[in-house]
DNA sequence: ATCATAGAGTTAGATTTCGAAGTATTCCAC
DNA sequence: GTGGAATACTTCGAAATCTAACTCTATGAT
């Protein structure tokens, strides 16, 4: 080993084989890249939400849990959970939420009369006439976000999406 | 108005037509269900990567970096801008996250010397060695988090997400 | 009846993220 | 070259999120 480098090869250079094999196999690689696109994708919509109400003061989190509620057709109020579980976020992060918009009077709390471990949530008085307000104010109609896709593709991407969900769920069981 | 309820309309009563007008043009309904499923992913997604490397420490966000730093062929270093543009999250984020990488001596960051502006960042020897430890012990191939979604699906996914994030970057503009 | 178990929600503490302001370096017009 | 914009990254403070532990109510077995 006399003329060539005798310095000890570089970091990398060891284990580069062994991240080929790794690659090649191409398990991860494809993953990686709807992971990645998940999470811009995530990131701009939020982004877009929060812009597009600021006005109004309300993020997309809250957004989400108003046009939830405002769904619920019996008017029974929805709980905690079940709005957590709608917006996909841990139920801890609900409670934060809810603290809030409760404190700005767009929601009311109270306990369920027929079974005490349960709360229900209602848009109040305020938070209908905000609801509306940023419906009729915001473009949230007019200005399409996803423009880039038509009606099928997006049902094709949620489509998508909630299969890939529904996988992950399986697997924690 | 004598003998029906002469009590003021509930809060949602008032207002539930012009939410069934909203809901009725349909254009926030099909982008909250993407949006929802967007973040459902996610989230998901980042679990399952926490649980599968949490024996070695390793985060979802720190898995990203390396996995990206261990592509980078030419072994020159990747700039944290390019390394968060790829991650998908905002620059001051990636610069915490490399903080406390090369704190554990996962990284190191030098500042290019063709360019003082940029800093390079590569994997150490033991960045190396964790990733291919991660990628022998941890099922990083076999495991398959999208089972649920043929590859042609996969493909057809990553699609419609970049599509999609394509034209809400171009709505910036 | 009573005690153990399960379920819903909240609290607590840590982590992660973001946007905006700040710093340092380079590029460019003149 | 000198002053001013532009670029790359970091620092700072605030906000949102997570998991795990805790409280309170309901259920069910004995």
């Amino acid at each position: 080993m006399g003329s060539r480098k005798t310095t000890k090869p570089s970091a990398g250079e060891t284990y580069r084989k062994d991240v080929a094999l790794f690659v090649a196999a191409g398990g991860d690689e494809s993953v990686q890249r709807v992971m990645t696109a998940v999470h811009g994708l995530a990131r701009r919509l939020n982004q877009w939400y929060d812009r597009q109400l600021a006005d109004l003061d309300i993020s997309a989190g809250e957004w989400a849990v108003m046009s939830q509620l405002a769904r619920d057709v019996e008017a029974r109020g929805l709980t905690p959970s079940v709005l957590a579980d709608a917006a996909n976020v841990a139920p801890s992060s609900m409670t934060h939420r809810l603290d809030r918009m409760v404190q700005r009077g767009l929601v009311e709390r109270f306990t369920d009369p027929e079974n005490r471990v349960r709360v229900r949530v209602m848009l109040t008085d305020t938070g209908w006439q905000l609801f509306k307000l940023a419906i009729q104010e915001s473009d949230m109609l007019e200005s399409d976000v996803l423009r880039a896709l038509t009606v099928r593709e997006r049902v094709k991407l949620a489509e998508l999406l909630e299969r890939a969900i529904g996988g992950l769920d399986a697997l924690d069981r």
